[in-house]
DNA sequence: AGACAAACCTGTCTGC
DNA sequence: TGCAGACAGGTTTGTC
């Protein structure tokens, strides 16, 4: 489900938990991604009395910062997590795996909490100051939003690379954040075949797509987001992207570039689905 | 190195 | 109506 720009959502309508404290932490037993279900254990050592000071993002990871202890709960959402804001007179949601209980701030207590039918998700304790100890973020990539993702560094990123174009994105060493929508979707952009082999890249085109890459997910932020099933932000609201993908989900449709009338196509690549069209984005 | 499949799970949609 | 099968925004692991 979530990518960078629903990622970035939802870490932005999280705004109101910073300052909060967190009096409570209830977890589930069932496993999540790794075998094991949340460690309450850990979390709450983490946690428990403690002030969240910052809710940070790095590529498809959440950090949600606790002052006293220095720690960070750190969150992947998978394909179905959600992470919400909740009354804490509301009734769990099916398939929830933490609920948080936050004290201070106005109008009736609130809970932070994690759900996940797929339980493809991640929840677990990071150190602030070294994240990059943590398994989860040794190996993750720059991110386009946060970091400078530019031609230069993605010429020198794909140089050695002899994956297509459309794999190379989907790797989150080299960039965090792009998942199989925005993949397709900044190929588009940048007029590049999804199969074109990284390292072939010229200068030209590196700076194509490292442009594309950041404009297509500024857009997606922008529209808060794309939901086509599961996706909604710490507020329980969908993202409007989805009414204006280019190619995701629109095979057999019409190119959206004026001055092309190809049809969009998908394949498979990597077992994941890829949109293009062939006419604009040739060799 | 990289392509591919399978695995981890549940929910939803399609076609018969 | 019911049921089997395919498929889904992610990532890891194993095989060839």
């Amino acid at each position: 489900m979530p990518e960078l720009p629903e990622v970035e959502t939802v870490r932005r309508t999280l705004a109101p938990i910073v300052g909060r404290r967190v009096t409570k932490v209830w977890t589930s037993r069932l496993a999540l991604r790794g075998g094991k279900p949340v460690s309450k254990r850990k979390v709450g050592a983490a946690s428990m009395g403690a002030r969240i000071s910052d809710v940070r993002r790095w590529g498809k990871y959440l950090l949600v910062d606790f002052e006293q202890t220095q720690r960070s709960l750190l969150v992947h959402l998978g394909m179905t997590g959600r992470l919400r804001v909740i009354r804490s007179d509301q009734e769990h949601a099916p398939h929830t795996h933490l609920v948080m209980s936050l004290s201070g701030g106005r109008g009736a207590p609130r809970d932070l909490r994690f759900s996940d039918p797929r339980r493809f998700g991640i929840v677990s304790v990071a150190t602030q100051g070294r994240e990059r100890e943590h398994p989860a973020l040794a190996k993750l990539g720059v991110d386009p939003i946060t970091d400078t993702v530019d031609g230069e560094l993605l010429y020198r990123l794909t140089r050695g690379s002899r994956r297509a174009l459309k794999t190379f994105l989907l790797d989150q060493r080299a960039i965090a954040g792009v998942g199989n929508i925005y993949a397709s979707e900044a190929l588009w952009q940048a007029r590049l075949p999804p199969g074109l082999r990284a390292h072939r890249l010229s200068r030209k085109r590196a700076e194509a797509l490292a442009a594309a890459v950041g404009e297509v997910l500024r857009r997606a932020l922008e529209h808060g987001g794309t939901s086509l099933r599961d996706f909604v932000n710490a507020d329980g609201h969908e993202g409007e992207h989805s009414h204006y993908l280019w190619v995701y989900d629109r095979e057999g449709e019409a190119c959206k570039r004026s001055d092309c009338s190809g049809i969009i196509r998908r394949r498979v690549q990597q077992g994941r689905a890829t949109f293009s069209c062939p006419r604009c984005q040739s060799k």
